[in-house]
Order: structure tokens, then sequence, then C-alpha cells
DNA sequence: TGAATAGTGTCTTTAAGACAGTATATC
DNA sequence: GATATACTGTCTTAAAGACACTATTCA
């Protein structure tokens, strides 16, 4: 589980690494739903993505997987690093300060911590289905929450920038690269993935063009089993070749849309 | 110019951020020629990429600028963000510790100083013309030389690491958006731009589906004038639509390859 | 048999890729 | 006119994009 910051943070030296930190902006897909898992901390009106330091025995990689499971309990969720963000006004903001933490957390906090110093941001993304997650806040945060990527609250310091950009890369990435193994039950229908891929993309896709193109890439098979959906024709079920999605993975695939 | 820092840097506090850097992976151009800009500080067999840390005051972008600029003596360069790099293991090297360094540069540098924990490192590349360079060497530095990139020196960390994955995204980069315009006087010829992308990319290109697709980008326009070469037919010269090719930068261009 | 969803094929358009002969400058 | 380099056009192939009808399930 994750360590308890309160401590090691606020002092000069100790287990973290000063002056950067990773953000991962954590999304979560649920049936034609793409969500962004936000906090908001203690004594904040706005809320954040979900962020933390760097261990110095840990790599920024491990960081951001550290801090996905802190709050979801999952591990081995697909991620992936964007781009690093870093200026002097990033961490601007009228409450968060020595005092209003200090007074609304309970914890001291001195004026001079290197808390309230730049910090340059590692920003991530990662990918996980929403449902099946057990969200986890933590221990400075009020809250803990999933929102729709199209109405997010106020978000803290230059978050809403963050995951615009996380949005951007997500959805270049998604042309170029397989993905919804660890969004998608093992066997899913064609419908399914073509949901994910209009709601990820946030465009209406083609159907037929849509089927074609994916099985082109030879990342799934189909199987000789259909899906009940009630008063509807049954879809075929598919799953995916771990073989050629990994091959997929490292090579690229052409899935342009 | 180039702060100095000697003093500042090995203080645990100061000027500079701690436990995070930027590499700026500097790629010079000149008559079909790529090669990049490597440093061999004092007491070190090994070359370095040029980095540096960043000041509490600045972007992480004016950092890599400032960087550039204090060897180059060039402002305003292409440069580009591309990924970061952060394990406990890639500032790991035999001759790289407090008393090596003090014995080899005179200065007296303690022990448990910052500069040996593990810092995260924020990549960037530049591409600058390397014949209109006037190198200047950091002040604790040996050399400072331009390297062919197909022929590298052996590198300190993992720095070999980081010029690939610098070349990787400058390669992927030029397919989807105009390059060339820091690299090429202003006036130039079609061979000149064709010899620009075959050297950057490492690979011959056909020279007429070449010169059709750029044309067809709209980036550059054909001039009434032809340069001398010899005993040879004189190629038309070109120049860049200033406008075309901002556009091409925000919105991406298709000149696959 | 009606309603809802699944599934599939063809044509057009565009871009990529392969390929070779003519034009010009100088000696 | 010999040599070296510049310049350009057509055909083939592959991918993208537009588009509409048939099939299945079950109430």
């Amino acid at each position: 589980m994750e360590q308890e910051y309160s401590v090691d943070i606020y002092q000069s030296s100790g287990e973290y690494l000063r002056n950067v930190a990773v953000d991962n902006v954590i999304f979560g897909y649920h049936e034609k739903e793409l969500k962004v898992l936000l906090q908001q901390p203690y004594a904040l009106d706005k809320w954040t993505v979900t962020g933390g330091y760097i261990k110095r025995t840990e790599s920024i990689e491990e960081a951001a997987n550290r801090i996905a499971f802190s709050r979801t309990g999952l591990k081995n969720l697909f991620f992936q690093q964007f781009r690093s963000f870093g200026n002097p006004e990033r961490v601007r903001d009228s409450k968060f300060n020595a005092k209003t933490l200090t007074a609304m957390t309970g914890i001291e906090i001195p004026a001079d911590s290197w808390i309230f110093e730049y910090s340059v941001s590692v920003g991530f993304y990662t990918l996980t289905e929403f449902s099946m997650v057990d969200l986890k806040k933590g221990e400075l945060e009020a809250q803990c929450n999933w929102w729709p990527v199209s109405e997010l609250p106020p978000l803290m310091f230059d978050h809403q920038y963050i995951v615009n950009e996380a949005l951007k890369a997500l959805r270049l990435h998604i042309s170029h690269s397989p993905i919804g193994y660890e969004l998608l039950p093992e066997k899913f229908t064609l419908p399914e993935i073509y949901s994910l891929y209009e709601t990820i993309l946030d465009k209406s896709l083609d159907d037929r063009n849509f089927a074609k193109r994916l099985m082109a890439t030879g990342i799934i098979i189909k199987l000789n089993e259909t899906k009940r959906i009630g008063a509807h024709r049954s879809p075929y079920l598919y799953k995916f070749d771990k073989d050629k999605y990994e091959a997929g993975l490292k090579n690229g695939v052409t899935m342009a849309f």
C-alpha cells in the first residue's frame, strides 16, 4: 500500500525526490463512458489529477504505477508517459499555502516546506475499466471520484491542461497502437470494441470500415460463440490474439481515423 | 550567458531545482551530415549530451533554450520535448563521485552533495545548422564537439539511450511536421532540402516522389532564380512560405516516408 | 411479423510507390 | 559533344472513405 507522505514530504530530504513529481491521469472506461479519476485534497475546493512524489529507489514508471495502484488497487494497467510540465507558475493557487493547509489538515506544515516550491511534473496516463475499481482515497484527500471527461469540476493548478494533453495523447495513440486489452472482458463483441473506440475518440465511426480495419490488423480473433443480448440478433464474441496484440504494441498498428 | 553552476549546485538549496534536470540533444546539420553536440566533463573519459539544471524562476522550455544558447550562442532554434527519463540506475558511473570530481576539478565537492542523487531528466532535442555555430564549452568541461550520429564516442550514464530516443522522435516528427527552416539558407534548392530529409532519416528517398509531396504541402515556393553550381544544370531556388510553414507546425503536415 | 441490433460487400477517391527519359550548365 | 546534375510525368497498387442491404433474435 501507499506510504504515508505526511511525515516525509515536509522535510528537506528523505524518501522522495524533490522538485519533481509524477501526475498520472487515470482514465476509466465503462459502457460508452470515459471518465477521469480526480481527487479533492482537504482544504481545497479544487480537484486534482492523481499525482505523487517519486521515491529515491524507484523509476518514474514505478512511481506512476504505485500511484495508480494506491487509488485503484489494480496493477498492470495500460499506462503511457506523454510529456512533462514545468514552469514556475504551475503550482500557484490562493489556497495552496502552509497556513491554510495546516489549519485544514491538522498536520504542522512549515511555510518554507519544499512542497511549495515549483516542481516539474512527469505526465502519464493510465487506462482501466472503472467498474472493476474499488476507489481508495489518499490520506490528505477529502474525496476521490470518477468524472466524465466532458464535465470536469474546477481543477487545481494546471491540471485541466494536463488532462487535455493526456486526452490528446491518448487519442493520437489509439490510431497507432492496439488498445482495449485492459478495458474489455476477455470475450467481447464487435459492437463493444467499436463503442470503446467511438467513446475514446469522441466521434462516430463507420461500423463497416471499422470492422474491416480492425480485422485487418489481426489483433482480434472471431470465436464460434455468440452473446445473448435480448430481443436482437446475437453478436459474435471475439478475443484478442495476445501475440499479435503485443507485437502491435511494440511495432505499431495502422488504424487511422 | 550561462550562470556559473559551481557554487550553487553543490549546495542543498539555491538557484536550481533539485533532482530534476534538462537534457537537450543538440543536432547539427551541414552538407549531408547529421551530428550531435557532446561534451566531455573533466575527470570523465565519457561524453555527455548537453544538459543542465533548471532555475527556480524558469520553465523547462526556457532551461532547454538557455542550455542550447550557452553552447551554440544561438537563440530561437527549433526544439522539441520528447520524453523524460528517470530511474535510480541512470546516474551510476564508476568515476562519477565526489573524490574523483574534486581531484580533477579542484572544486571542493562534498560526498553527500545532491548532484550524486538520482535526477529525473526531461529530454529535449534541438536542431541547428552546425557551420553557423561557434562552440562554447561549459566551465566543468574539457571538450565540446560535434559527433556524427553514426559514430558516437562512449557516452556517460544513459546518454546513448537518450540520443537514440531523441533520434527516433526526430525521425517520427519530420513525417508529421515541416522541418528545415532553421537548417537551410533562406533560399535553397530542391536537392538541398532533399538531402536534408535523406540525411535525417538515414535512408534514400525517391527524388520524384519527394518533390511531388513536398510541393503538395504548399510550405515551399519556387522562385524565379537559379543557383550556379558549376558545370551542371542550375537548380531553381525555393523559399519557405512562412505562413503555411507555421500552420503546418501547428496542425501537422503529411509527408510519410 | 415487427422492432432492434448485427453483420457484411462494393465502388470511388486519394495517396503511396515504382519507375526513366529529357533538360541544362559548363568544359 | 561529353559529363554531371536537375527536372518532371505516368502507371500501378494500396488504403481510406462513402454508402445500404440482409440476417438474426425474441417479444
